[in-house]
DNA sequence: CACTTTACGTA
DNA sequence: CGTACGTAAAGTGG
């Protein structure tokens, strides 16, 4: 409200004001780091959270042009045609622009044929008729005739867009010399080159009002036009239609049909989760508590969005025989949650969407071995349970010796599945999607919560509800992917991390000790030639050393100055030589190597062993990922790295390790999905791979392919799985381009099915809105749709990518858990520990190896039917060193 | 103290 | 201007 007790209607111009923003702030600045520009947003709404905060409107609206044909095109097709198309890194920031000011609750309008200013006038005619106050905002000069006493226009000046002009009817007559109603006047006399409008030769503003003043109003000066003296009199003379014509262009519409009025525009309260999930995919961290404290939302408030607390059933609590006594009448899909300790089970909470009039729909008991005892039958029963984020829960069980049974769905692994870009990795973060409801949390920071956290059975309760709404949009590939190879892996996972894997303590931290003097030594030698102490570890003390003390040539751009990575350090060092080079690399090495060790050493538990987690919903391919600690990333490639794979040990108990890997099976799937008949005949033909695949494209043969060649044809097609250019290739072979670019016409002329397949596969994902993998996986690439070329590309890269990675991928889930059930259905004690991607360590029984590895080699092999043979090499050894090849 | 940036290990 | 990950240290900003 302002002074006067009216309420107040802001309308906005997001377009111009976007557009100019877009050109006020440096790109560089503002872009996401994967290439989205966002200076046009951040301008925006820099300058409108400002505006929001200062004039505090009651009602509120921004409106956009729909594209540059309007009615105004129609009548004079040469209205703006001299404007340059704005550039594609604009126009691709408005639609996320309007998703910012939609999650801020703020009415957006377009309408087609008709501009911006068009929509903003006859909102601010409307607005003032029914007594508001009305604040029009807009970085276009036609948007002056809309001035009178109860519509101001805040206008950008040339300063930036944060600095906004008022113009009321005394700042319009003050700056213009006529009041706000002849100002189109004055524009159709002067004309607008922006807008591609020819005014009067030789006549400005000066002219124009001096004529106005005279003649009274445009018509009277247009039909005394030859009472005009002067040159610019036959100026005028000349150009009255130009005149008339301007005229009737620059005159905004009052009158457009809008769905909404101005009473409909009341200020609403943001979605606040919504503002921080797109700030955070926009990278804007300053911007939230500004926009947060113009609208008067609390930090870290949760409220704001529509998203409620539905009061979930009260559990009743019962004794292991009562819940027992509960379980048995319902026959139904039950939720499940089991509370852990140190990963020990201390409740459990059992619920259903469907209860009997005389039952409670939720029950709670706490564990115990009695309890335990009562509930193993269920528990380790097919009866359908739901759990969210079973892995751990089933992990717990398992140490509380009850194999879980039944487990049909998880809406954590169901929802990754479904939609693996989405950061929801909790059942609160799926409640608040899917129900539009929240979970009840107690606040940890306060000792005694005021608000209760939902009970284990209530959790239970709202995981049914949500695999509901999850299960209802999951497609049935989908579906069979979750079923068939997501949840049996689940518990696979669960035995390897269990398992662990033993890693000797003695060997690593002899070694460790070993590289710290080494590193100390080379250390002390890099000082010695640059004549004094910095942190090797330093990339910005680095850069002084390399680029200011030893003067060396400036190497590849980062965001903070100038790389002084490996790559970039072996190009300073062919160029120009120096010991600190060799010797900073060499410390880089030991200390890299240390720090692996040393996390490995203190991963290792009292029994000996190391348990990773493997994140079985981590990567947006398919893939498992491995944390705490990473196993999936142990060295192999240097002779030290050697040292450290020989301390992953066959445990106690135990005769040998085995491991399994695919060779080539990108380059397997690739065949497979091409069709290509070289490519298969390759892989059929028993020859090796690179051998084969050279000798085609060189034209020579298998026993004349040089070392050259293989490491040439090589790169090229690991390349081709994830859509090199000839300029990557070059650089990766450091060849030149043109011999890269012929490299690759070569390959494509044998092997050319690879290339369609490659082509039609991104057409078809950008059709589709998604990828897909042999058994069904989808992964979504809304941005190959993006004008953002940046975008795109990078989209049109992964989405080759991700069906021949993720094919790998479900193959060796379905390989690892295939191994996994026949080892336990033939009863031997063998175990599946480590996956890597397309390797699987394996820990064997004394007396079981000729099983295992039959088994192995089988169940990997049959894993997928492909038109091409699936490979599995072998090894054997008492450590992951010896075994490994 | 929490977060980002750089660098680097694997498939 | 090559996909997919996780970790650690230094640097940055509150």
């Amino acid at each position: 409200m302002t002074d006067s007790g009216k309420p107040t209607l802001l309308v906005v111009d997001g377009h111009s004001l976007a557009y100019r923003a877009f050109f006020a702030l440096p790109v560089d600045n503002f872009s996401t780091k994967d290439g989205q520009h966002t200076n046009g947003i951040y301008g925006f709404l820099s300058m409108f959270v400002n505006l929001i905060k200062a004039e505090k409107p009651t009602h509120l609206a921004v409106a956009f042009d729909t594209s540059r044909h309007s009615f105004r095109t129609d009548e004079y097709p040469e209205y703006k045609a001299t404007r340059s198309a704005s550039p594609v890194e604009f126009t691709g920031q408005i639609p996320l622009l309007q998703e910012c000011l939609a999650a801020m609750n703020v009415t957006v309008l377009t309408k087609e044929g008709v501009e911006a200013d068009d929509i903003l006038a006859t909102l601010a005619t409307e607005g003032a008729a029914a007594g508001f106050d009305v604040l029009v905002c807009s970085g276009d000069r036609d948007t002056i005739q809309l001035v009178t006493d109860d519509v101001t226009l805040l206008y950008p000046s040339v300063q930036g867009v944060s600095q906004l002009k008022r113009y009321t009817p005394d700042a319009v007559v003050e700056k213009y010399g006529m009041p706000p109603a002849n100002y189109p006047d004055i524009a159709a006399l002067v004309g607008e080159t922006s807008d591609n409008l020819p005014g009067v030769p030789k006549v400005g503003e000066k002219t124009a009002v001096k004529w106005l003043t005279q003649w009274g109003s445009l018509d009277a000066l247009l039909e005394n036009a030859d009472k005009v003296t002067g040159v610019v009199g036959g100026n005028l003379r000349e150009h009255l239609d130009d005149v008339r014509r301007n005229r009737a262009l620059n005159a905004l519409l009052r009158d457009v049909e809008l769905p909404v009025g101005p009473e409909d525009l009341a200020v609403r309260a943001i979605d606040a989760q919504a503002v921080r999930e797109i700030f955070a995919r926009l990278e804007f961290r300053t911007l939230l508590p500004r926009v947060f404290d113009a609208v008067g939302v609390e930090e870290g408030d949760a409220e704001g969005s529509d998203a409620t607390v539905v009061a979930a059933p009260v559990a009743a609590q019962l004794d292991g025989v009562g819940a027992a006594a509960w379980i048995a009448s319902h026959a139904d899909e039950l939720g499940v949650t089991v509370t852990l300790d140190n990963g020990r089970p201390i409740r459990v909470g059992v619920a259903t969407v469907d209860p009997t009039e005389d039952q409670p729909a939720v029950i709670e008991v706490t564990w115990s071995d009695d309890v335990a005892d009562v509930l193993r039958p269920w528990l380790e029963s097919d009866a359908p349970k739901v759990l969210v984020d079973a892995k751990p829960q089933v992990k717990a069980l398992r140490r509380a010796g009850v194999s879980l049974g039944g487990l049909t769905f998880d809406p954590v692994l169901a929802g990754w599945l479904s939609r693996p870009s989405f950061p929801d990795k909790t059942l609160g973060d799926l409640v608040e999607r899917h129900l539009d409801e929240k979970l009840p949390e107690a606040d940890p920071s306060q000792l005694v919560p005021e608000t209760e956290g939902a009970t284990p059975g209530q959790l239970a309760w709202y995981a049914l509800r949500v695999t509901d709404a999850i299960r209802q949009e999951m497609p049935a590939s989908v579906g069979r992917v979750f079923t068939e190879i997501e949840l049996p892996t689940l518990g696979a996972l669960a035995d390897m991390e269990l398992a662990g894997v033993a890693i000797s303590h003695e060997k690593l931290s002899a070694f460790s000790a070993e590289l710290s003097a080494r590193a100390d030594d080379i250390a002390q030698r890099a000082y010695a030639e640059i004549d004094r102490e910095v942190n090797l570890g330093s990339p910005k003390q680095l850069q002084d050393v390399l680029f200011e003390q030893l003067q060396l040539p400036k190497t590849r751009k980062t965001k903070t100055g100038y790389s002084t990575d490996a790559a970039v350090l072996a190009d300073l060092q062919a160029s120009n030589p120096h010991p600190f080079l060799d010797l900073l690399l060499q410390h880089r090495e030991a200390t890299k190597l240390r720090q692996i060790i040393d996390s490995l050493d203190v991963s290792i538990g009292p029994d000996g062993r190391t348990h990773t987690t493997y994140l079985q919903t981590g990567s947006q391919t398919g893939r498992l990922s491995s944390t705490d600690p990473n196993l999936q990333n142990i060295p192999i490639r240097n002779e030290e790295s050697h040292r450290i794979r020989a301390a992953f040990e066959v445990g106690e108990g135990y005769e040998t390790l085995l491991t399994a890997d695919y060779s080539q099976i990108e380059m397997r799937i690739m065949a497979h999905l091409s069709g290509d008949e070289g490519l298969i005949e390759a892989f059929n033909s028993g020859e090796d791979l690179h051998r084969f695949v050279g000798s085609r494209v060189f034209g020579v043969e298998p026993a004349d392919v040089s070392p050259a060649m293989r490491t040439k044809v090589k790169a090229m097609s690991y390349g081709l799985v994830y859509g090199l250019s000839a300029f990557g290739l070059s650089k990766q072979l450091r060849i030149e381009q043109s011999e890269a670019k012929q490299l690759m016409t070569e390959y494509f002329a044998r092997f050319g099915a690879v290339r369609d397949y490659l082509r039609s596969s991104v057409e078809q994902a950008r059709i589709d809105g998604y990828t897909e993998t042999i058994f069904g996986r989808r992964r979504p690439f809304p941005d190959l749709a993006s004008p953002n070329r940046v975008l795109r590309e990078n989209a049109e890269r992964a989405a080759l990518n991700a069906p021949i990675q993720g094919s790998a991928a479900d193959i060796m889930k379905l390989g690892l858990l295939h191994i996994h059930e026949q080892l336990r259905a033939d009863g031997l004690r063998s175990r599946v520990l480590l996956q890597i991607h397309d390797e699987l360590v394996v820990e064997v029984a004394a007396g079981e190896w000729d099983a295992v590895e039959r088994i192995v080699r089988a169940r990997m092999g049959d894993a997928a039917d492909l038109s091409v043979p699936l490979d599995v090499q072998i090894g054997r050894g008492a450590n992951w060193d010896v075994a490994g090849h």
